[in-house]
DNA sequence: TGGTCTTTGTATAAAGTTTCACAAGCGGAG
DNA sequence: CTCCGCTTGTGAAACTTTATACAAAGACCA
């Protein structure tokens, strides 16, 4: 007999796992400490039995005719995700966005810290961003080498992005946020996920009328 | 006898369209002048068989034996996402995320026109950004109205978004794209999409070892 | 012309995802 | 203590989405 597959999670109930979390942090911002599948499920815009089985699969969280205490369920979330400890991220490319993400407060009380910015041209390399400096990329392989940093955000233009990425996963990186509006190959055993805004506005204006 | 039920196409191949643009107009840049569901699948990572299922939804562009003339298929998914026009667009909140929103030049040819930038902060009202000016936020509702804008996005604080959001529904827009970390409610004839970097990241952690 | 290669569009099957609906359990009121 | 209202966790059913597989047809070559 062989051993039992292990019984993947879907993936698509994982990329619902930080919507949960982002809703539950807020909810204790404003002082709540139990809340419902169905609280969640309002704010969320997700129906409440998706939410109670997307949960069931790491254990029963919950409890009958409370709800789930939210400091626990964030707790046992972030475990899940990994986000309980700080992963170090770079960013390469120093334009507008580069800039934006690199002064962005936001990742900080998440799990993410930009530990370093990159880029080719000579005017930038140098600037000092924050609390750190744009330095060469010609220095990336090294740096995230020695600091074994796992996850980069690129923030190059669409024609540098996959020669870009192809020198991050040689560097060892193994999850990549791509804002450039461009698809990307990379090895399977490399994590990949896009943000590009005008996608997002051309879903929209599909529905609009006119 | 009532009449049939509008057809309706499912809101998960409309999302795709726009990664299906994006590539052929990539190939456009290529030179190329004719591509097959099969190279346009290996590029995105998507099957031949869905992509040709998906374009079948809006009828027949392609040629057997011959694949897809791309000019024509650009065409024809730019009428279908309605972004053979330019849309209007405005831009709440002029931190750094909406400066860089305000600075990027790729919303140009995809379909987008940012027209106005607001902020509520006095220190930022009147400094020009780019073609224009910081606006207050006071004046959002007579500036979307009088030009008939349909489209914002949003770059304000969480603790702002919501509020935000009910003037810009208020004001008659359409679709918002939120970048605030933090579901939003509007009324469901209005469309909203999100972006939240620190989402993407999470979702990818999960499969990162250690 | 006939043969071969390629590619589309689609009918059908398979796989995946969401919703339904309810037993079981908790907590508070009387 | 019992009852009532509420909420979870979960099988089973319904629905959605993706993959398979193939007939039909264009292109090219000899």
């Amino acid at each position: 007999m062989s051993a039992n597959p292990p019984p993947a999670i879907p993936d698509i109930v994982i990329g619902r796992l930080p919507l949960y979390l982002r809703a539950l942090r807020r909810l204790q911002q404003e002082n709540k400490t139990v809340t419902s599948s169905h609280e969640l499920g309002n704010r969320l815009d997700i129906s409440s039995a998706q939410i109670r089985k997307d949960l069931s699969h790491f254990g029963g969280f919950g409890k009958q005719g409370t709800g789930y205490q939210i400091a626990f369920l964030v707790d046992k979330l972030q475990d899940v995700l990994q986000v309980n400890q700080e992963w170090m991220v770079v960013v390469v490319g120093a334009g507008n966005l580069g800039m934006a993400i690199s002064h962005y407060r936001g990742f900080q009380d998440r799990g993410f810290r930009i530990a370093h910015l990159f880029d080719v041209s000579p005017q930038k390399i140098g600037e000092p961003i924050g609390d750190f400096v744009v330095q060469p990329v010609r220095l990336l392989r090294d740096i995230i080498q020695r600091e074994g940093i796992k996850i980069a955000m690129l923030a190059v233009p669409a024609e540098d992005a996959q020669g870009v990425a192809d020198q991050l996963v040689e560097a060892g990186v193994e999850a990549i946020l791509n804002y450039a509006p461009i698809n990307i190959n990379v090895p399977p055993a490399v994590q990949i996920q896009y943000i590009d805004p005008v996608t997002h506005l051309q879903h929209m204006t599909y529905y609009l009328a006119e």
